[in-house]
DNA sequence: AAATGTGGCAACCGCCTGCTA
DNA sequence: TTAGCAGGCGGTTGCCACATT
C-alpha cells in the first residue's frame, strides 16, 4: 500500500511505514505522550519528518481508532454531516468516535459520493441534480409554457418544482415580499434535503424512464445551484453516535425533529393547501427501519425513502 | 494464465491558521 | 506589526489488490 520507500533531499525516509518505525512510534509516544512532532522523529529514533510521523499516529497508530466497514449508520452521519459541514472532514470525523478525517475523507470519496452520483444527486449540494432535466429549454423559452411545466410533474419531486416555478415567477415579478417568500421555500427545500438527500432516486428513475420513452435531452446544463446555508455551525453540533442519530441537537436546543422536520411538515402542508388538496405525507420517511446492509440494500431503501404521494395535479399559479 | 483495468486507501503535498517572540 | 514555526486541513498521488477480459 501506499508510496514506495524513498528519501527526500534531507535524507529523511518517506512512503510506507515499517512494522519496526511504527513499533518505535507508539513507544515513544506511549512513554512520551504525543505532541512536539518536530523533535520527536529524534527522538524516537525514526528517519521521518515530524509531520510524517503526526500522520501515521492520527490517522493509523492511535489506540482509539476504529478500523473496518463503515456502519450503515455511521454513513448515513457522514452524509447528513457533509450535507451541513460540506467537505470539513476533521469536523465530520470528530463526530464519528474512532473514524479519521482522512479515513472519512476516502469513505466519501471512494463510496457514497459515487452512490449520490448514481441517485442523481449533486455529492456537493446534496441537490437533485437538475442539470439531468431539461430545464434550459424551459428557462431559455420566450413564452413560459406552462403546460411543459405541468408535463414535467411527472417524475418531478412537487419540492423542486415548486422551487423551479418560485425561481422562474421571481425572475419576471422580483419583490421585497416575493424574495423572502422564496428564500422561505429555499431554506425549507434545502432542509428537506438534508432529511432527504437520497431521495431523488425516483427522480433520477423517472427522468431514466423518461430518456428511454422519450430518448436523449440535449443540452443538459446545470441551471441550479442551492446554496448551503448551514456552513460554519460545526461548533453547533454535537458528537453524534449510532444510538443518538435520531435525536441529536443543532441550534439552540432544538433537535433535529424540530429544525428539519418541521419546515419539511410545513412545506408539504404549503402544498396541500395549495394544490388539488391530495395529501402529501411524510410519514414514510419517518417509520422507514433502518435495517439495511448492502450497498444494493441501501439502494432500494433509500428508494423506498421519498415514496410519498405526489399530487396528480399541481397548479402553477397557487404555487407562486 | 497473462494482460489490462479499476477501486481502495495510506501517505504526501501545499496551503492555511494560530501562537509566540 | 511581523516573521518564523508548529500543527491542522483538504486535495492529490501512486501503489497494491482484486476484477475483468
Amino acid at each position: 500500500m501506499g508510496r514506495s520507500p524513498s528519501s527526500d533531499k534531507n535524507g529523511l525516509k518517506k512512503g510506507p511505514w515499517t512494522s519496526e518505525e511504527d513499533h518505535k512510534l507508539i513507544e515513544y509516544i506511549q512513554v512520551h505522550g504525543p505532541g512536539n512532532w518536530r523533535s520527536l522523529p529524534k527522538n524516537a529514533g525514526l528517519q521521518r519528518c515530524g509531520k510524517s510521523c503526526r500522520l501515521r499516529w492520527t490517522n493509523y497508530l492511535r489506540p482509539d481508532i476504529k478500523r473496518g466497514r463503515f456502519s450503515f449508520e455511521e454513513e448515513e452521519t457522514i452524509i447528513q454531516l457533509h450535507s451541513v459541514l460540506g467537505n470539513k472532514w476533521s469536523a465530520i470525523a470528530a463526530r464519528l468516535p474512532g473514524r479519521t478525517d482522512n479515513e472519512v475523507k476516502n469513505y466519501w470519496n471512494t463510496h457514497i459520493r459515487k452512490r449520490l452520483l448514481r441517485m442523481g444527486l449533486d455529492p456537493v449540494t446534496h441537490s437533485p441534480r437538475l442539470d439531468l432535466l431539461d430545464l434550459s429549454s424551459l428557462l431559455n423559452s420566450t413564452q413560459f409554457n406552462l403546460s411543459s411545466l405541468l408535463g414535467l410533474q411527472a417524475f418531478v419531486n412537487p419540492q423542486v418544482l415548486a422551487l423551479i416555478s418560485t425561481t422562474l415567477f421571481t425572475s419576471h415579478t422580483e419583490n421585497p415580499e416575493m424574495l423572502l417568500q422564496r428564500q422561505l421555500q429555499e431554506n425549507q427545500f434545502l432542509n428537506a434535503q438534508i432529511q432527504n438527500q437520497e431521495g431523488s432516486q425516483v427522480l433520477l428513475q423517472k427522468y431514466q424512464e423518461n430518456q428511454i420513452l422519450n430518448g436523449p435531452m440535449e443540452n443538459p446544463t446545470p441551471t441550479f445551484q442551492p446554496y448551503n446555508q448551514f456552513q460554519d455551525r460545526t461548533s453547533e453540533i454535537p458528537t453524534c453516535t449510532t444510538s443518538n442519530l435520531g435525536s441529536y441537537n443543532l441550534v439552540n436546543g432544538q433537535n433535529l425533529q424540530e429544525n428539519v422536520m418541521l419546515p419539511l411538515q410545513n412545506y408539504g402542508q404549503i402544498l396541500q393547501e395549495n394544490s388539488s388538496g391530495q395529501n402529501f405525507s411524510f410519514d414514510s420517511v419517518l417509520s422507514t427501519p433502518l435495517s439495511s446492509s448492502t450497498e444494493d440494500e441501501r439502494d432500494s431503501y433509500c428508494s423506498n425513502f421519498m415514496k410519498f404521494e405526489i399530487p396528480e395535479s399541481l397548479f402553477f399559479d397557487d404555487l407562486v
